[in-house]
DNA sequence: CAGTTCGCCTGGGGGC
DNA sequence: TGCCCCCAGGCGAACT
């Protein structure tokens, strides 16, 4: 489930593999992937722009063309290949392809088919992007600071966990992160979020792009070894404190992690390090 | 309006 | 072995 280290390491390795290619030709396989435009209309306008620059925020991929800019979000399970075009692929997953130069096609492959792709004109600003409306402050925006997280959450009777989850706030966390982050700072998830203080979310702050920095640097360092796949694994998961290590010794106190389901999502932490204040 | 639940999807795993 | 059901999880729509 690629979360802001994820999609910021398929970006880059994107960006690499592809450059400035021009997008000669496009099959999609699965209509409800392109949420907007309709299939037709993106095909008409994506064929024949190159790809300019490569951006993200939050969890979305932003592909600038020469026109227009193709928004993907990969959701749980989307992940791109890049291989020669008469190489074999899985037919049953694999739900756009993308043709490029030199014989080269970037596949799009989603077991669970809950990716999606926007393509909007580039000339309007990415604000008004429908497919961004909910999404605030990449976690690494330095204009992303403790006073504006402690002046949006006074009267928030929401979670530390759920705050953590909403892009509206900070974009790129998903479930595992969260988990790691609240860990980190030795909060209870379920903690309400208006009883952080300004210092708690300055902490906060600094847990989050510790983690998330470390992560993009552990995936970096994985993506060495690919080839052609960029899809995201498991091994990004091998520096995890909490998230995935039920009855696992805490790397603190040594007590057991526990799993609980915590407003319907598996949530890891430790009960002797992480109180509700 | 803020907060909660549901639906989208499919493969894998547990229970029987 | 086989079948059914549940779970995983991001996010927007629908609901309270």
């Amino acid at each position: 489930m690629p979360e802001l280290p994820e999609v910021e390491t398929v970006l880059k390795t994107l960006e690499h593999m592809i450059g400035y290619d021009v997008i000669k030709d496009v099959v999609i396989k699965y209509d409800k992937l392109i949420a907007e435009p309709s299939v037709a209309m993106f095909k008409e306008r994506i064929i024949g722009q190159h790809f300019r620059r490569y951006k993200r925020l939050g969890k979305y991929l932003m592909f600038e063309l020469d026109q227009d800019v193709l928004v993907v979000h990969l959701r749980m399970e989307g992940k791109f290949y890049i291989q020669d075009k008469d190489a074999p692929f899985d037919e049953k997953h694999t739900h756009a392809i993308f043709y490029l130069e030199q014989n080269k096609v970037l596949l799009y492959h989603d077991t669970r088919k809950f990716g999606r792709m926007y393509l909007y004109d580039k000339s309007y600003s990415s604000h008004i992007y429908p497919a961004l409306k909910n999404v605030g402050y990449d976690a690494f925006d330095p204009h992303l600071n403790a006073s504006y997280l402690y002046n949006v959450t006074r009267n928030k009777k929401v979670s530390l966990k759920r705050f953590l989850l909403d892009q509206h706030y900070i974009a790129g966390i998903g479930n595992i992160y969260a988990n790691e982050i609240c860990f980190r700072l030795g909060f209870h998830p379920g903690l309400k979020v208006c009883r952080l203080t300004k210092k708690d979310f300055e902490a906060l702050l600094v847990a989050t792009r510790t983690i998330l920095a470390g992560a993009i640097k552990a995936g970096g360092t994985t993506i060495r070894s690919y080839t052609s796949s960029l899809g995201v694994d498991g091994k990004f998961q091998l520096q995890l404190k909490v998230h995935g290590r039920e009855n696992e010794p805490c790397v603190v106190c040594s007590r057991p992690i526990v799993k609980e389901m915590m407003e319907g999502r598996g949530t890891y932490y430790c009960k002797e390090c992480q109180k509700k204040k």
